[in-house]
DNA sequence: ATAATTGG
DNA sequence: CCAATTAT
Protein backbone atom coordinates (compact mmCIF):
# COMPACT_ATOMS: atom_id res chain seq x y z
CA UNK A 1 0.00 0.00 0.00
CA UNK A 2 1.47 2.96 -1.41
CA UNK A 3 0.03 5.62 1.06
CA UNK A 4 0.02 9.26 -0.68
CA UNK A 5 1.42 11.74 1.62
CA UNK A 6 2.66 14.97 1.12
CA UNK A 7 6.62 15.67 1.20
CA UNK A 8 8.93 18.35 1.37
CA UNK A 9 10.46 18.22 -2.32
CA UNK A 10 12.74 21.10 -4.07
CA UNK A 11 10.75 21.33 -7.46
CA UNK A 12 12.95 21.76 -10.44
CA UNK A 13 11.59 25.59 -10.65
CA UNK A 14 13.51 25.63 -7.51
CA UNK A 15 10.98 25.75 -5.19
CA UNK A 16 9.80 23.93 -2.02
CA UNK A 17 6.92 22.45 -2.51
CA UNK A 18 4.37 20.12 0.00
CA UNK A 19 3.53 17.45 -2.97
CA UNK A 20 2.12 13.62 -3.11
CA UNK A 21 4.36 11.58 -5.22
CA UNK A 22 2.14 9.88 -8.42
CA UNK A 23 4.19 7.20 -7.81
CA UNK A 24 7.14 5.75 -5.30
CA UNK A 25 9.05 3.03 -5.35
CA UNK A 26 12.75 1.66 -3.44
CA UNK A 27 15.56 2.21 -6.05
CA UNK A 28 18.44 -0.47 -4.34
CA UNK A 29 20.95 -2.03 -5.75
CA UNK A 30 20.93 -6.30 -4.03
CA UNK A 31 22.60 -6.78 -1.14
CA UNK A 32 22.48 -2.87 -0.40
CA UNK A 33 20.20 -0.18 1.10
CA UNK A 34 19.37 1.67 -1.87
CA UNK A 35 16.85 5.21 -1.18
CA UNK A 36 13.09 5.68 -1.71
CA UNK A 37 12.13 8.01 -4.94
CA UNK A 38 9.35 9.09 -6.11
CA UNK A 39 7.44 10.61 -9.33
CA UNK A 40 6.11 14.59 -8.68
CA UNK A 41 4.70 16.48 -11.13
CA UNK A 42 5.88 20.34 -10.78
CA UNK A 43 2.50 22.25 -9.97
CA UNK A 44 4.01 25.61 -11.75
CA UNK A 45 5.20 23.78 -14.69
CA UNK A 46 4.21 21.04 -15.54
CA UNK A 47 6.83 19.32 -15.59
CA UNK A 48 7.73 15.75 -13.56
CA UNK A 49 10.68 15.05 -11.67
CA UNK A 50 12.11 12.24 -9.55
CA UNK A 51 13.04 13.39 -6.07
CA UNK A 52 14.38 10.87 -2.97
CA UNK A 53 12.06 10.31 -0.19
CA UNK A 54 12.37 9.88 3.21
CA UNK A 55 13.93 6.78 4.16
CA UNK A 56 11.17 6.34 6.40
CA UNK A 57 8.57 6.98 3.58
CA UNK A 58 5.60 4.17 3.64
CA UNK A 59 5.95 2.40 -0.05
C1' DA B 1 15.68 4.01 -26.03
C1' DT B 2 17.08 7.17 -22.68
C1' DA B 3 17.41 10.51 -18.70
C1' DA B 4 16.95 11.18 -14.16
C1' DT B 5 16.60 10.02 -9.37
C1' DT B 6 20.60 8.56 -4.59
C1' DG B 7 24.75 6.97 -2.36
C1' DG B 8 27.85 3.20 -1.22
C1' DC C 1 28.15 1.03 -11.54
C1' DC C 2 23.72 -0.60 -9.67
C1' DA C 3 18.77 -0.79 -8.61
C1' DA C 4 12.93 0.54 -10.62
C1' DT C 5 10.23 3.49 -12.78
C1' DT C 6 8.18 6.05 -16.54
C1' DA C 7 7.80 10.62 -18.93
C1' DT C 8 10.07 12.14 -22.78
Amino acid sequence: MTSKKTVKVKTPSGKEAELSPEKAWSLAPKGRKGVKIGLFKDPDTGKYFRHKLPDDYQI
